[in-house]
DNA sequence: TATATTTGACCGGA
DNA sequence: TCCGGTCAAATATA
């Protein structure tokens, strides 16, 4: 039998679920707008969170940013932070992992250390590796947000100007990253879109440790050891 | 010796 | 004035 927390976590997921199916439908009808996506995506996000917090304690954590209500909080609070040209972008990339992921593809270079007030571990930040010979601006910021077990955020900032295409690596079941050559989108998403972005990815599976910062843009990454993580994303642009 | 990392200083925004 | 992000000199490593 189930017990009364296994009865929310499996209604978390139920309706994560359908959410999903609704989502699949619409975009099986080609109907792609941030109007009818994004409330769908947080729901989906919030429902496994959910559940995963039902999974891991039998009560959920007593607050989560992700929340779509406290996302819309946060786009307005966000977006102010982030203005070109009279047009607000955010787009974040973030990576909650138990590795930093040294090997997401790109070339790093550290170029900074810094211990952050609202955390007690310290802050690195890293640029693209071709930053002075393509010009490239990405640089991402990584940031143990737990020790036991210990999970990074991976945040990442700006495009790679210098082009880039991944690779497949089975040695790290993961993907690697050619340069001078365009990158997919299906892989690595908008990464060489518009200027001043943040890409976040989250694991989910982690998420409810520790997520004292949520951007807007939280993703899941759900994927096997051996096998490609596919994630979704959203944008979202303020005038 | 070349390259990468560390770390204190500096700067700009809130 | 505080804090996060970046710079750049010093240091470490291959």
């Amino acid at each position: 039998m189930f017990s009364n927390v296994d009865h929310k976590a499996l209604a978390a997921l139920l309706h994560g679920q359908g959410c999903a199916n609704s989502l699949k439908t619409l975009l099986d009808n080609h109907e792609i707008t941030s109007v009818l996506i994004e409330p769908l995506i947080n729901t989906i996000l919030d429902s496994f969170s959910l559940a995963l917090s039902f999974v891991d304690s039998p009560s959920p954590p007593p607050h989560h940013e992700s929340s779509s209500q406290n996302m819309a909080g946060l786009v307005l609070q966000r977006s102010s932070k982030k203005r070109i040209c009279g047009i607000h972008v955010i787009k974040n990339y973030r990576d909650e992992s138990p590795t930093p992921r040294p090997d997401d593809g790109f070339t790093w270079r550290k170029y900074g250390q810094k211990t952050i007030k609202t955390s007690v571990h310290q802050r690195s930040y890293y640029r693209c590796g071709y930053a002075k010979e393509h010009n490239c601006n990405a640089t991402k910021r990584v940031q143990m947000i737990q020790d036991c077990p210990p999970v990074y955020r991976t945040t990442y900032m700006g495009q790679h100007t210098c082009k880039a295409i991944p690779v497949y690596d089975d040695t790290y079941g993961s993907e690697m990253i050619q340069f001078d050559q365009v990158v997919s989108e299906s892989v690595m998403p908008r990464f060489t879109s518009t200027d001043n972005e943040a890409f976040n990815i989250k694991d989910e599976a982690t998420d409810h440790t520790m997520n004292q910062e949520c951007d807007i843009n939280d993703f899941l990454v759900d994927y096997e050891p051996n096998e490609f993580p596919s994630f979704s994303y959203e944008d979202s642009v303020f005038f």
